[in-house]
DNA sequence: GCCTTAGTTTGACCTGGATCAAGCACATGC
DNA sequence: GCATGTGCTTGATCCAGGTCAAACTAAGGC
């Protein structure tokens, strides 16, 4: 009890001006004077636990939320039980932008693993940003970043195979938690099969044989959810690689 | 020639408190005065012509785009001819959000048919932001709508069939049409088979098969570039349709 | 320990929609 | 007029990946 009360403590307690996420978070590019202002909205709560939810579907929408540890999926319910996962979080990734503008969370966000939030109310949020010109700037870059992501997103369902799909959905793990100091090449998943399958348009079997036939061809190593990249380099070889046979056959 | 240029005159010269689409665009909740700052930072070019280009994939993002009249496509191409189409646009609609983040525009826009295009120098647009709250504010859902529109057509290529995806893009053109004050039922598709079967995920025949399976039962009437819904209801049946048989299946 | 439950893997089979291949309809040019 | 091109439709075939089914493997719970 008491352990867990020194880790939740040790966690919540960083300022943002001390965080080791400010480069990819809000604060980037802002004076110390504003990040401290920016510091002073935040809201720290005790660590969540796998399954919890920051808000679900349908709820009034108040605040973003920004992953500090830990990982968090979306996902849109859609009526009796389907669902669409539409993301997976990692630390210094902010959450609930699609709400701002109906103020109703049209989807649900529940960590992954034992996580630590900060919540961003954002009515204040917005009235700091009319007053900094850098955060409305970063602001706009974060929304704008978001309809990026989304689009590679929509390339890949509407055009890649399973095989592209998965390979980009490890070399996008790969490459983010890369940026936030963690290895590239040895990781954990915190998300099921089911979900990876879900997020990329394919069935769980789909998904696992991948990984099978990935192995067999001395791409990576997996054990459960702990991957190792073994050769990277062939994996970011199979995304475009349709495309490339796509031209050849088309000019031949 | 003289016609030409009087027609221009008339589709250039609508300031934006004028224009129809007010309601739609940026200056919603903006009080006169401020939609006249924001009507000094417009420039509005002479009509575009099918094919021609707002920009192209690559070239430096400076401005926003919102169509007035006509209707714009936007894509990502992908190494040697390929390419996704992302986005149907029509009259009030913004383009070019995506490249705030990392000022390079990754994907090509050009109009569909003749149309007229505002543009908005984003530098000069952001300073106005900064001292018009509710521009701001506007702003923000504009961007958060983009999302969540992105989140939709996820769930699209993620989880939906053949047939529900034409139906979900017939009845958000039908939507979007009725909105801007035309028929609901009756419309002009101003881009090809090929174009649709792109966006949705499609091969050209299968969408070509959908029209003519609809038609045999009765939903709506087709002759090339016209359509005429003669049942939206039982279009709009066809969303969410499949999710309550996949229901039916798994609780039996 | 042993039972239960949930996630994962593997195999066998099936199908929706892609691909291939014609034929058709309507422009546009000469 | 006829030739050429471009987009659309229709039919026949094929296959990637979904679905179904079963076995395997942790990880609790008691």
């Amino acid at each position: 009890m008491t352990e867990q009360k020194v880790i939740s403590f040790e966690t919540i307690r960083v300022a943002c001006k001390n965080c080791t996420l400010s480069t990819l978070c809000l604060p980037m590019g802002l004076t110390t004077e504003d990040v401290e202002r920016l510091d002073d909205i935040v809201r720290r709560s005790k660590p969540l636990h796998r399954g919890d939810y920051l808000f679900r579907s349908g709820e009034t929408f108040r605040s973003l939320y920004v992953v500090k540890t830990g990982s968090v999926k979306t996902y849109a319910p859609s009526e009796e039980g389907g669902e669409q996962v539409l993301g997976f979080h990692l630390p210094g990734e902010i959450i609930g932008l699609d709400a701002i503008e109906t103020e109703v969370h049209a989807c649900s966000a529940r960590v992954l693993e034992t996580s630590a939030i900060c919540e961003l109310p954002f009515s204040r949020l917005e009235q700091l940003t009319a007053t900094i010109p850098s955060l409305q700037h970063q602001m706009y870059r974060l929304l704008s970043k978001e309809i990026g992501h989304d689009t590679e997103m929509l390339l890949l369902l509407g055009k890649k195979n399973a095989e592209e799909r998965l390979a980009a959905f490890l070399i996008s793990m790969s490459r983010r938690l890369h940026q936030r100091g963690l290895s590239p090449t040895d990781f954990h998943l915190s998300m099921s099969r089911h979900e990876i399958g879900n997020y990329l348009g394919l069935a769980v079997e789909t998904v696992s044989r991948l990984f099978t036939r990935f192995h067999e061809e001395g791409l990576l190593k997996v054990d459960r959810k702990h991957v190792q990249l073994l050769d990277p380099a062939g994996i970011e070889a199979i995304l475009g690689q349709s495309l490339a046979d796509d031209h050849r056959a088309r000019s031949s």
